[in-house]
DNA sequence: TCAAAAATAGAATAAAATTCTTTTTAAATT
DNA sequence: AATTTAAAAAGAATTTTATTCTATTTTTGA
């Protein structure tokens, strides 16, 4: 991981369909170099996927709510099962088991509140083992990057 | 949007490097409607971007921190003020002003304890503004999907 | 039922990715 | 400092993909 790899991430993470052209064009190089760049970026894991970053609300999704979830029982088998079970709802789009005031952060997508309300009631909270489910509405996405600050 | 743009939509979110023609033949159409209805999801903004995802981790971001917010003053000019002065800072990756206990949820990357106290002291606590800040070190991603549920 | 519009098929062209061979550069060793 | 070796890069050739164009089919609404 030299200047010029950590340069291509950074122009992979604003643009994935940046063409091996173009960025050799802008790092000064040929394609053959920036082209085995990538591919040894890909191979080696530091590029995991390239994905199409959608618009929630276009996309039919109007809420998203961030849930602090905690737990009764803490044992490792517990959380195992936790984790097991939250793999299976499509509307949580990201689970974290976080160190702080609460066992886990889960960030979840809904179409209203309708829907909302039969996530948490039919299925979140029919989960065994939930001890406390405290909801955090978004009210406006100030920044979403999936850009990181690679240093 | 039909159930052949949501296909396409879901395709592109699992594989943003999927080619036309791979697509065309999952859906079993050819590649002239599939490039054109592409092209109508980007132009209409129901796809917003295209990106690679990195490995945090391999990017050499140990640290993963979600920190609740609360303000003093909640007046929409001091609102904007914060709004503003978080975007500068290229550790928040992203940024929610929610409805709940606490003003906004930010998620931080760092390099390590060090840097990421380093933001807290000098950079995030020095905003005028600040009344509290609650951090949550995530331990485990168990979870983390781009992946929109599109109903 | 018919006309108009939209969507799709299939072929042709343009652009990009990928591969291959040669050359240059950098590093290590004598 | 000269020489060997390995890695990186250049440049050309090939393959694949995206894109465009024209013709055909399907759908929709009067």
């Amino acid at each position: 991981m030299d200047k010029i790899d950590r340069s291509i991430l950074n122009l992979l993470q604003k643009n994935g369909k940046i063409t091996i052209k173009e960025i050799a064009e802008r790092l000064n190089l040929t394609t053959t170099p920036i082209f085995e760049r990538v591919k040894k970026l890909e191979r080696e894991g530091y590029i995991k996927s390239y994905k199409a970053i959608l618009d929630r609300k276009k996309a039919g999704l109007q809420l998203m709510v961030f849930c602090n979830v905690t737990l009764n029982l803490h044992q490792t088998d517990y959380l195992k099962k936790f984790e097991k079970d939250i793999q299976q709802f499509p509307e949580v789009v990201e689970c974290y088991h976080v160190a702080g005031m609460f066992d886990y952060l889960i960030k979840i997508y809904a179409e209203d509140m309708e829907s909302y309300q039969h996530f948490l009631s039919n299925k979140l909270a029919s989960l065994e083992n939930i001890s406390k489910v405290q909801s955090s509405f978004v009210m406006t996405e100030v920044k979403d990057f999936s850009f990181l600050p690679i240093p």
